[in-house]
DNA sequence: ATGAAAGCGCTAACAC
DNA sequence: GTGTTAGCGCTTTCAT
């Protein structure tokens, strides 16, 4: 059958011919057990033998299901990123560890998902996309504090999970580190090892987890009684390097410095050594995510453990249940931080 | 209209609230010039006034099209790679540049572009989400040599244009780079720096690219009388740098080296120096891709520079038309490198 | 320029 | 356990 009719087979013509009706035909399709065995598999002939598949269109047409939830990477507007969106988030790991964690769960639901990358040019595209019901929900990544997106979203009826503290307060469930906790970790590991001159290169400031961390870091390093420092890096690899640069510069004493994320870490360890400074000897240095930047660090670094995989697939189950009943108030689940001790600090 | 009503509004309902028929309705919403003025912003009124969106499911089974194609990226099989699948596509910048490049060229068309990351265990949901129709056509990234992806969805007449040469020939569009162009430029000047022990740090010797670098390689550096070698990498930076390591303690005498792709080169470039080579004087290195990657070595990297973007721009072009005119053969495009000079070679 | 009506391919009651 | 039937919401001839 290597169809060069225009158009593909339909039920009904699988129904033909196999001699029965388009219901028993559906029923196989779609695995009710009511079918009595022998017809089942004159019906598989049938199938195979016309090299049907289904019409999704119409499928979901009558049931108002999809099967496919989309994974949206949101920005809400363009910063002063150095690197362009797109590459962003094609440079940092986090994205696949989420996709893997969602998958995991979703694949055994038969449920597809795609993702759909929403720079601001992409998003009025975007939100058509969802309204229009190519998905049943979807999960929504990032999130600058005044992205409008989780708002819109709730308000257009699409079932939304979101992958941290919204900026905004809205009605909405979502997944979240506990990033105090994280960032109290890392602190007292570093006053732990005798370091008192402390500093942290935070995330954009615009987001709701880099303020979180920058944060939980002055409240922690107060605890032990030193002045906190900061310097603004933007999660990449060379703002991690600029940032480390101007820490550097400006307080040239630091012996201890948190990284709200593994990718700036290495470009900090790169830029620490370059200065001549022994690390973790003379400073040490501690990242966020343990992913697999922290790896390929020299030396491997010490970072603070975020379980993105299993949080990636409480977001989807949270969504899931969120689809089937849409009147549930929604819940949130924040997750625990591990500190990974390697040999940067 | 804050929709507490159980379904959404239709095309039917927003007739009736204009006081029009249905058909006029749809005209309005896709553009037709020919609805009178007045009777259109009625009409307009009534879409704001209900809040209507247009079914997908309803529309795409009329019309057979659904405005939005995938972006694929696929691995038939787990080889020995030490990074998991998803990591190693959300760590190269490549897709970034390739999502970027197809979204310029779609978005102006109204068409949506999702991403969908195929690893072995999602190939069959993979295969069924396109059958399905759920997109009207498909841009295929990767392929190994033995992926059967290609030919399975050729069969099933699912539009799909590859983004380089097809490992078994198939009649399929495809957009590629004329690797072989690159190579010897890279080699070129390799050899115009008066190097004459060169080696390459290939990718997995079963993709394509890699194999016709590879090639491609040897044939540039045997034109210039010299021995070509070569050490197999996997396109990650970690791979890279594994692979220079055995490539130095192979051929200490190495004093120039091309690598496969940028990725690797800042990891080769980082044990290149490690080892007390400096760099490029003593050994210099070259990569391929010109991607963020290149500019964020130290020191910045010379490579051969592919048009990732326009090859992906082209791509989602020959898709287009590949699906408004199905039966038209298949057309292919090869784009020209370009040597990106830099410090390290 | 507008309306009426015929499906697109499928599922889900409901009858048998 | 199987078939009949009535739509799901939209586009698109075909009349008017």
């Amino acid at each position: 059958m290597t169809g060069s009719d225009s158009r593909p087979p339909t039920l009904e013509q699988v129904a033909n011919y196999a001699g029965v009706s388009r219901a028993t035909v559906s029923r196989v399709i779609n695995g009710v057990q009511t079918v009595d065995p022998e017809l089942r598999r004159t019906v598989e002939r049938a199938i195979a033998a016309t090299g049907y598949v289904p019409n999704l269109a119409a499928r979901s047409l009558v049931t108002g299901r999809t099967d496919s939830i989309a994974l949206v990477v949101s920005e809400p507007e363009n910063r002063g990123y150095s690197t362009p969106f797109l590459t962003r988030m094609f440079t940092d790991p986090f994205l696949g560890r989420i996709t893997a964690g969602a998958q995991e769960v979703l694949r055994p639901l038969g449920i597809h998902l795609v993702i759909f990358l929403a720079d601001p040019p992409a998003r009025p595209h975007l939100l058509r996309y969802l309204r229009q019901g190519h998905v049943d929900g979807a999960l929504l990544i990032s999130s600058h504090v005044d992205d409008p997106l989780p708002g819109q979203l709730v308000e257009l009826g699409v079932p939304v999970v979101l992958s941290c503290r919204p900026g905004h307060p809205v009605t909405i469930s979502y997944v979240d580190v506990d990033q105090w906790a994280g960032v109290r970790m890392a602190v007292d590991h570093l006053a732990r090892l005798g370091r008192r001159s402390l500093a942290t290169i935070t995330g954009p400031l615009d987001m709701p987890a880099a303020q979180d961390r920058l944060a939980a870091f002055e409240q922690s390093v107060r605890a032990h009684g030193l002045e906190p420092r900061h310097v603004e890096g933007d999660f990449t690899r060379s703002g991690g390097e600029r940032a480390a640069r101007r820490l550097l510069t400006e307080h040239a004493d630091v012996d201890g410095i948190f990284v709200a994320n593994d990718l700036m870490a290495d470009g900090a360890l790169r830029v620490v050594q370059e200065t001549g400074r022994k690390v973790p000897d003379e400073v040490a240095v501690i990242g966020f995510d343990d992913s697999t930047a922290a790896l390929e660090c020299h030396p491997p670094l010490t970072t603070v453990r975020q379980p993105v995989e299993e949080m990636a697939g409480e977001m989807a189950q949270l969504l899931m249940t969120r689809i089937r009943e849409p009147q549930r108030t929604p819940r949130s689940v924040i997750f625990n931080p591990e500190l990974i001790v390697r040999a940067s600090a």
